[in-house]
RNA sequence: GGAAGGGUGGCUGAGUGGUCUAAGGCGCCUGACUCGAAAUCAGGAGAUGGGGUAACUCAUCCGCAGGUUCGAUUCCUGUCCCUUCCGCCA
């Protein structure tokens, strides 16, 4: 969340960035700055009586030592007063202080100033572009033919399994997607100095509010409970990336400063009920509810976090220079962002068989704007607590690298090449019809 | 799921209604001693929020949330987590 102080100091600013995104969330300023202070009226107040109380109690304390009890019993009365008022007052604060939170918590991280202010996905503009696009003899499949001719996917089956947007993987299709799995955690954890960990699929409610995917997006997630008690609803949650448990990892903890920075990568499938995606364009694999996916998660001292944000980038595009496989990486614009991101890169592959570009890496620095809501700080040398800034970046998405592999690497008679950095991992050099 | 025990500062560990301003120990920092170090001695050191230009000051924090009380680390209720044993289980 934002800095409650930033918002008090420079309000004026707050309301333009957020009014740059374009989602409406300045006009909450006013009202976050309102119920600011009213809380610390109330604070003062509130404080100044439990002083009061405080001395009258120790008074009191002490005419019983010396046996006046008389005396004590009538301090006692008037002390009760007090005590009334205090409990009355504690809860207008609570109240006043959970409203700014709750507030606080649905108002997205601020652009950072090298974001170009933009409406649409054509005011993204395109940083670069890496390979050469395939050019073909013959008309390039899509990948949903590739994979019914050569068994790859069962789409079907999948769908009669757990419904559309479900995908049963078999044989060859397995193998590979198993293979990718392998080749990009040996990159990430041999290769750019990644620690490899694997957690927890369901998480706490209280990752997701960390991460920012609560409260707002509460209803891309799937909630679970424990067999027919519906008491249980509500306290887990199937991960929509392992950004949510990997960037939680530190949650309330105060690191040391040497700590910094850390490096995690993480493979784990990703749920994602996107309500009131289905329909057109859902078909095939581009956009389904279950994908695998190695994510790529740093926490890392302010002072480096934009360096290393090109660099996270830099670590997903290796990914797809190993493969041979065209990309280009775009800014994403102010109105396009995510909600925790103070800047983003998006990382698109070249799908022949599509005619279009599909984004497989999406790479953010969220600054201190999640750490601030899993309470995880560092302790600098000179002793003072700070918020570290968190990254992440998929490195990268499957299903659709999967897509783009497919497309990119097929042959005339239908068979798809393996590029050779994935032969080690697949056992084979070619998909054979 | 059942039973028992336990959650106190960086760690360990005392504290069963009022100097708890949380003992003691370990570790850490500063100073003294020393050529330097060790040992020893003296001192220091938590977090969050509010007020103040500042020195400083006030409040809150003993897993968490309530309750009783003038006053709660201490008593009561609920809840979470951990350990051990039993049961179930890949």
């Amino acid at each position: 969340m934002l800095d409650i102080k930033v918002i008090r100091e420079k309000p004026d600013w707050a309301r333009r960035r957020l009014a740059d995104r374009g989602a409406g969330d300045e006009a909450k300023i006013d009202e976050v700055l309102a119920l600011d202070e009213q809380r610390r009226k109330l604070l003062a107040e509130v404080e100044a009586l439990k002083a009061q109380r405080n001395r009258a109690s120790k008074e009191i304390g002490a005419l019983m030592g010396q046996k006046k009890l008389a005396e004590a019993e009538a301090r006692k009365r008037e002390t009760r007063e007090i005590g009334d008022r205090i409990t009355a007052l504690d809860q207008q604060v609570s109240g006043s202080e959970q409203s700014r939170d709750q507030l606080l918590l649905r108002i997205p991280n601020l652009p950072h100033e090298s974001v170009v202010t933009g409406k649409s996905a054509d005011d993204n503009p395109v940083i670069r572009v890496w390979g050469e696009q395939p050019q073909f003899a013959f008309k390039p499949k899509s990948h949903l033919e590739l994979c019914e001719r050569l068994k790859l996917v069962d789409f079907a089956r999948g769908a009669k399994l757990a419904g559309s947007g479900f995908l049963l993987y078999t044989d060859r299709g397995a193998r590979l997607e198993r293979a990718l799995i392998q080749f990009l955690l040996d990159l990430h954890s041999t290769q750019h100095g990644y620690t490899e960990v694997s957690p927890p699929y369901l998480v706490s409610r209280d990752c997701m509010v960390g991460v920012g995917q609560f409260p707002k997006f509460i209803d891309q997630a799937y909630a679970v409970q424990e067999g027919e008690d519906a008491g249980t609803l509500g306290k887990l949650y199937l991960v929509p990336t392992a950004e949510a448990p990997v960037a939680n990892i530190h949650r309330d903890e105060i690191l040391k400063e040497n700590q910094l920075p850390l490096r995690y990568c993480a493979y784990s499938p990703c749920f994602r009920a996107e309500a009131g995606a289905a329909g057109v364009g859902t078909r095939g694999m581009i956009r389904v509810h279950q994908f695998d996916k190695v994510e790529l998660i740093q926490i890392v001292k302010p002072e480096t976090s934009y360096d290393e944000l090109e660099k996270l980038a830099g670590h997903a595009e290796t990914v797809l220079r190993l493969l041979g496989l065209s990309y280009r990486v775009i800014l994403l614009c102010t109105g396009e962002m995510g909600f925790t991101s103070a800047k983003t890169y998006d990382i698109e592959v070249w799908a022949p068989g599509q005619g279009q570009y599909l984004e497989v890496s999406s790479c953010s620095n969220c600054e201190d704007y999640q750490a601030r809501r899993m309470n995880l700080r560092y302790k600098t040398e000179a002793g003072d607590n700070r918020f570290p800034h968190i990254l992440n970046g998929s490195g990268t998405a499957l299903a659709r690298l999967f897509v783009a592999l497919l497309e990119h690497y097929q042959q005339a008679d239908g068979s798809v090449v393996i590029p050779a950095a994935l032969q080690p991992y697949m056992k084979a050099d070619r998909i054979g019809v």
